[in-house]
DNA sequence: GACCGTCTTCTATAAAACTCGAAGACATGG
DNA sequence: CCATGTCTTCGAGTTTTATAGAAGACGGTC
């Protein structure tokens, strides 16, 4: 057998979706250049190979203009939020969500607000549970 | 140019660290019999292949006792989980770590227990950050 | 009509991840 | 001493991801 195809989309796919979550449809022209502002300049044709796959996968739309295509996400930001990090929740903290806040204040920067915002947000969550 | 070699285990390395993180040090043998009870049921070889290439990247230790190996893992569980964590968040969320939160909520069943601990968390967060 | 720029599709290469069988080493029991 | 079982190393095949060049279509311009 061979190598189970990941759900998740990968490292560019994710870099492109992102691009398009902030502003959508955009041609492959300007997809590329964003991508070449954050580091990562390929070659036009590659970008139009990768958004295709992307296309087949059903991650993305697309609807001609002219001879150019115009990309836009399929998918929910909200939705692969949580379904990546659900999955890395459930195979590296074993479901546990204050494992997962206790690597969260060890690797990242939380200040103040913060804080404050997330005391918030855990107030909401023991409310919805009374 | 070609793909790019991941930073974090793959799906199947995770697996086996996570074996290993629980138990260790553990023959070949072993590794498949728990990667087999988890519905990964692969050949002998297949295993030793992969502790291999993973004792390459320094994931494992490994040493000989009779004629077989006894893996270890080399990487500390905290440190895989804040990496790929920090990954995660920094490349999903922005570095926000509320984002985080409100997704956490979303995707993972969430107790009372557990909200009580997240809240015992944050207000040691809190303390350490006047 | 010939030329140029832009867009696509198609084909191809390379590395990583995953998988496994053939073959060889080594011990043990008959 | 040889058969059997267990362990390894080595080579090899497949899929996915990433990358990009060649070739073709199309529209405008001189």
């Amino acid at each position: 057998m061979s190598r189970p195809s990941s759900q998740h989309p990968t490292e560019l796919e994710l870099r492109i979706l992102k691009i398009l979550w902030e502003e959508s449809p955009l041609p492959v022209r300007d997809i590329r250049k964003r991508l070449a502002e954050q580091g990562r300049d390929i070659a036009h044709t590659s970008v139009i190979t990768t958004l295709n796959t992307m296309f087949e996968k059903s991650q993305l739309k697309r609807k001609k203009q002219g001879q150019a295509f115009l990309f836009s996400p399929r998918v929910a930001r909200e939705d692969v939020s949580r379904q990546m990090l659900g999955d890395l929740v459930e195979r590296l903290f074993d479901g546990s969500a204050p494992a997962v806040m206790l690597s969260l204040f060890d690797c990242s920067e939380v200040d103040l607000d913060d804080v404050k915002e997330l005391r918030k947000l855990i107030n909401r969550k023991a409310k919805e549970q009374q």
